[in-house]
DNA sequence: CTATTGACGACAT
DNA sequence: CATGTCGCCAATA
């Protein structure tokens, strides 16, 4: 069998580290880009750690969409922001009136 | 090796 | 609050 060469995801050590953790938070709670570089060990490599995200194609395996900006805007999301907010929504966290930084911080999940 | 590309962050204006 | 700028960093071309 011929495995399309530039096809299959072939993913870094990196970033295998990052969607690893990625898996480990919980339904209804949330990380910075922040966070999870700290966690994999790079806490500079802040962008490089959006970009991993970016090469996720198990959507439905891993919950990327619970990383979100220090901000606390939702940052990217490769189906769209809005599916993004939705899914988040549907697991409980939706923004509700004063400052999104501090409103996300009950959901943060310590690694 | 150099240049470019980003689901970012911190800070200045 | 809305931009812009600069720094950082792994992956890619």
């Amino acid at each position: 069998m011929k495995q399309s060469p530039s096809n299959i995801n072939k993913l870094t050590n990196f970033e295998k580290r990052v969607l690893e953790k990625v898996s480990e938070i919980p339904r209804g709670r949330v990380v910075t880009y922040k966070i999870l570089a700290g966690a994999v060990g790079r806490p500079k490599a802040v962008r490089a750690v959006g970009n991993a995200l970016n090469k996720n194609l198990s959507l439905i395996k891993i919950p990327c969409q619970r990383v979100i900006r220090s901000d606390g805007e939702l940052g990217g999301y490769r189906l769209g922001s809005r599916n993004k907010l939705r899914l988040l929504e549907k697991e409980g966290i939706k923004f509700s009136g004063q400052n999104k930084v501090e409103f996300f911080k009950k959901f943060i999940y310590k690694f």
